[in-house]
RNA sequence: CGAGUCGGUUGUGCGGUUGCGGGCAAAGAAAUUUGCGUGAGGAAAGUCCGAGCAUCACAGGGCAACGAUGCCUGCUAACGGCAGGUGGAGGCGACUUUAAGGAAAGUGAACAGAAAUAUACCGCAGAAAUUUUUUUCUGUAAGGUUGGAAUGGCGAGGUAAGAGCUCACCGUGGCGGCGGUAACGCCGCCAGCCAGUUAAACCCCAUCGGAUGCAAGAUUGGGGCGGCGGCUGAUUUAAAUAUCGGGGCGGCCCGUCCGCCGCCGUCCGUCAAUAUCGCUUGAACCUGCGGGCGACCGCAGGUCUAGAUAGAUAACCGCACCAGACAGAACUCGGCUUACAGACCGAUCUCGGAUU
RNA sequence: GCUUCCGUAGUUAAAUGGAUAUAACAGCCCCCUCCUAAGGGGCCGUUGUGGGUUCGAUUCCCGCCGGGAGUA
């Protein structure tokens, strides 16, 4: 599944204020359905200087371009990495995926429902 | 052999698979795909100085205010930077370090102390008065007290007691000579000492400075349909008028695509913190030769070396080693400052020890 | 990215280069009271940090660290 990426502020905060949100111990996510599929990752100077916080965005986004696949359905994603301490590559990768699958579920029901 | 001083270079490497930004080429109607090559630093950092560049202001000169700089000579596009020197300070030494103009233009400087540019509290000495104690006057600044700082230090002479009052040496200041581009140094003579310290206190003198910063700034303002008006050329007409054209691309012929400008109405769009430019070839880098103690400069040859815009270098695996620090370009350069695990090289540098 | 301001008890502020850095509130201890409140007394500071100038620095100068504000 190919995605664009978030840049805009008002998509950020549209996310911020109704998104909804999935918790591991190192990421949260927030998302909300969309026609086409797009990420953001949202980082602050909490994370560290500038060498963290690029080293951050991008694990995150390997373990993301590896892992889109297993959504379902379009979604637009805000990924907010908890501050302090590196992720490394293999935390990332389990905790987006039990996430991804989280989202599924949860999708599924509401469309049952 | 040990201990040091100064300067410089480098700052993980190799291979495989999957990915990312820019460029070029090819394919495609387009989205895009494929191939080739390229892709962070010595500090990219802090934003502390200096420039380029851009916009605005003034467009000649002077003065005032404000700010910065402050030994000398040089280097540089420029600098508050750098190099070489001078003086001061530190070190046995190699060497390091230094905001280092003016206190004879003026003002200020707590407390303590007798007194902080001006003096006499205790002293010391002489004279007078008196009762022996003591008081007054005069001289003096050696000693005492305070303080960060008290009118140069030490010795001798001198004196009622003392004092640069006098003398030698040192220090200080002035003049002259010599050396040096200069800061300054050396030598000689003179002055008995005047003119305390503080200017990262106000201040004075000299030099420099218009302001704002790439979020500067420049360009673009859509498309369809209809109506009205206008410019110009050709043809037509006596004229009004009517008809056709006006541009771009391809060498011409010719062919192909579109159809000048303004206003109004209407529909789509309501984008834009966007798009395009600025934006990377530059006081550039590398090599060689030459000049200079050096900073640096000249000549010749060669190279093209990130240009993103929520912001590109990653993920996984294997191997190697003493196990990888500080850290990520955002308009561009020259510096400064700060952070930094280590590794390597040089001087023919210094001190100490041993041996010969 | 650029520009700019600030940093003093736990909090909010003050202090001309000059004594042990000053107030208010909060906290803790003591006194007063049968107990509490009020009242009285005391405690609590690396003046963000490291240097420099000065006899002497919260104040002046320089370098770091941290925080805030503005910016088509």
């Amino acid at each position: 599944m190919r995605y664009t990426r978030l840049k805009k502020n008002t998509d950020f905060r549209k996310l911020f204020k109704r998104g909804k949100r999935v918790f591991s111990p190192h990421i949260t996510l927030l998302y909300a359905p969309a026609r086409v599929h797009a990420m953001g990752i949202a980082l602050t100077k909490k994370h560290g200087k500038a060498v963290k916080r690029n080293r951050l965005k991008r694990v995150i986004r390997a373990a993301y371009d590896r892992n889109v696949e297993v959504l379902e359905d379009a979604y637009s994603v805000v990924v907010l990495p908890k501050a302090g301490g590196e992720i490394k590559f293999a935390d990332a990768e389990r905790e987006l995926v039990s996430c991804f699958r989280r989202m599924n579920s949860s999708c599924q029901r509401s469309k049952d429902s």
